[in-house]
Parts: structure tokens; sequence; C-alpha cells
DNA sequence: CAGTAAACCTACCCGCGAGTAGGTTACGGG
DNA sequence: CCCGTAACCTACTCGCGGGTAGGTTTACTG
């Protein structure tokens, strides 16, 4: 009945520190912040809960540590799928593949990330509303490089970041249900979209646009 | 000092459970569910606080009915709008029209939907989840009653649910944004995913499809 | 102009969970 | 082998907020 050593005794703080935060994240995603307790997370680390204080501090400091560390590690999956040098194309591609795989691997990630830290009021919502909008930048400047090079209009063009906060909203919604249809692959996800989105610009970009026929349009 | 009959008092039981849920929409759209207290719903309302738990019940009661009947009003709000007999197109561009001009009136409604009613587990996620798939499906209807009518693939038909949450999740984001872009029309937001999204579509329907030029597709 | 029922309030209880005080045990260096 | 320090725990305090007991006031009704 002692499968490890017994029992994991007087580990060195840094890994403790890493046990903690992955407890965090998981309890936190699988409960929202409020209803998440020190006492759980504590238990869940396999620690008790005056380590946690004097390791990572409040329960405000924990989660913002947690939000740190996944959403660094999120970014950092896309960035390492992207070369500045692909074209424009190529780039939404990878980085959506890699943004697909990496909630296949890391669900409870990007659940604190999508679902919790947007609901907690205060600074949080903020530095993650803040990280989201630089990542619609970065698709907008995509979207806008690729028409210029083709000569796209200026309506199209200040469009842009609806349309990049647009894709951006359509790859979450799929991660999201993704969740409920787990039989289909990071790629084809991504090529759906890719699809989908792609060929919409393309046909911006061409000029095509479609008009509501009827004349009403407040 | 006292500009509405000094104090609007002894109103009926069908007015103050109006207010309290007013009042309630507003306090958990502003701090979430856990961080919104029953004291404060009960002050902004201006009522004690066991009005509220003799007319709403508890807490949980409370937020349910706040989710139940916002929920009611957006999905009354994009009915209203969309006619099956208009073409699929057209629908569409109805159901978003309705949707940005909901939001645009109803912020805290919005808000409350969207951030808070998931981050709170147990059977309000359940629930919104379930009307959040409800009204993928219907979109998915429209997307694959276009597809079959143009002779869709069945590769295309098989996938036009996670479309279909794409296209959701879109509108959903672009929502979002608008709220730190106030300066655009919910006629142009709605416009503008219709060029992207149903181009897209377009072309999906006419067999063009966009390819990755390296072979590696997991 | 009672009397009754519905509207409404003040003032409290109490459990849960954030945060801490103060000690105990094991490992590493001399 | 012993001592210092870092790892670690048990056992608390205490305030916040959900929920309620029990009474008071106003409006309608005959």
């Amino acid at each position: 009945m002692q499968e490890k050593t017994r029992r994991a005794r007087r580990l060195p703080r840094e890994v403790r520190e890493r046990q903690i935060l992955d407890a965090a994240v998981e309890v936190f995603s699988a409960n929202g912040y409020h209803a998440a307790s020190m006492d759980e997370v504590a238990e869940v680390a396999g620690v008790s809960k005056p380590m946690v204080y004097t390791y990572l501090g409040s329960k405000e400091d924990l989660f913002a540590k947690c939000i740190r560390r996944e959403a660094k590690r999120l970014l950092d999956a896309v960035a390492a799928g992207v070369d500045t040098d692909m074209t424009p194309d190529m780039q939404l591609w990878s980085g959506l593949r890699s943004f697909f795989s990496f909630v296949g691997d890391n669900r409870s990630s990007w659940l604190v990330l999508h679902r919790q830290a947007l609901s907690v009021g205060g600074s949080f919502a903020e530095e993650i509303s803040q990280m989201r909008a630089r990542s619609i930048e970065l698709v907008a400047a995509v979207v806008v490089a690729t028409g210029t090079k083709q000569g796209i209009g200026e309506e199209a063009e200040k469009s842009a970041e609806g349309l990049a906060a647009a894709l951006v909203g359509a790859a979450e919604s799929l991660a999201v249900w993704w969740l409920d249809h787990p039989d289909v692959s990071d790629g084809l996800l991504a090529s759906w979209l890719m699809n989908l989105v792609w060929l919409g610009f393309g046909d911006l970009v061409k000029g095509e646009v479609w008009t509501p026929n009827f004349p009403a349009t407040t």
C-alpha cells in the first residue's frame, strides 16, 4: 500500500509551486474562481493550506499566476506554429492548428482562460481582454496584409479588426463545440474555419459583396 | 427634494418582482454571480432583503429566473426578426441584425447570458449550453438547407454544425468587440458577418475549397 | 372606520472559507 | 553527529454574506 516511496516528502519549493499551480488550474477550471476554495486547491495539490499561502500568496495572487502562466503557454504554443515568412493564409492555418492542438491537450487551461478569467471582474478581466485584443490585432494585421497586397478597398480595411474579432470568436466557439464533439481532429477543425473564413475574405478582396435585397437598413 | 411622490411605496408584487429582477440582472452582470450579494441586489432594487427572498426565493432561484427571462427575451427578439419563408441568406441576415440590435439595447442581459451563466457550474451552465446548442442547430439547419438546394457534398453537410458553431461564436465575439467600439451600427456589424461568412458558405457550395500547400495534415 | 391581508422593514443567526499563529520534522553542511 | 534552515503541518480566528424570525405599516373592503 505504498506505491512510490510511500509519500513524496520534502520536495524543493520550485517543484511544489508547480504542483500547486497545476492543481489550482484544475480546480479553478472545474468550479470557477469564487466557488473554488483554497482548501480544495491544497488538497488536490497534496499539500496543506499554509504552503499555498507561503508559496503563492493570496487567492487573487494564485489566480493571477494561473492565468498568466496558462496565457503564456497558449500564446507561445500558437506563436511556435506561426512563421511570419509564410503567406497570410498559411499563417492563419498554422495558427489555428496550433490553437486547436493546444486546447485539445490542455482543456483545463483553456477553460480557465475562456470561461473563468472574464467572469472575475477587476484587473483579471482587463488583463485577459487586453491579451485577447492583441490576438485580434495580430489576426487583423494578417487580414490587412492580404488585402493591401491585392488592392483591397478602404472600406474593407476599416472593417478588418471587426472581421478579425469575428474569426477569433469563431475559433473559440469551435473549441467549445469541440468539447462536446471530440470525434473530430484538430486539423479538421482548422480546415473548416479556413474554408469558411478564408474564402469569405477572398471574395471580399475580389470586390464581391453580399447585399440584402430589401431596402430597409437602419 | 422629493421628485416623485416622495417615495414609491406599497407597489403590487408583480411590479416589485420586475424591479428586483431588473436589479439582479444589473448586479449579476456587473460583478458576476458569486461576487454579487443579495444585499446589493436589494439595495439597487430599492427594497429590503427579505422582500427579495419572499418574492424570488434563494440566490440560485433568483439567478435562474434572471437567466431564463433574459434568454427568452433574446430568443424572442431574434425569432421576431426571422421569417422562415425568407431565403436562407435573408434569414441569417435578419437574425444577425436582430441579435446585434438586442445586444445594443440590453448590454446587461447580454453580459449575464454570455459571461456569467457559463461560469456558474451546475445546472445553469447546462441550461445555457443547451439553449446555445439549439441556436447552433437552427443556424446549421439554414446552412444545410442552402447546401442541399444547391447540391452540397456530404462532406460539407457533415461539417454544417461545426460551421454553425463557428458562426454563432463569431457573432458573439463581434458583440463583445462592439462594447469597446460602439461607433458602429448594428446593421454594419451584421453586414460584416454576412460578407465574411456567407461568401465563404457560397464558395463551399460551389465546390471551392482552400487547402494548405503543405502535405502534413494530422 | 374597523379589520384584514398584503407589502414591507429592522435586526439578527450562523456556516463557510480566506487567511494566520506557532510549532514540528526532515534534509544538508560542517 | 549535530545544528540551522527550509519544508511542512494542525488548529485556530474572524468577517462576510446567505438566509430568517418576528413585527410594523399601508391600502383596500365592506
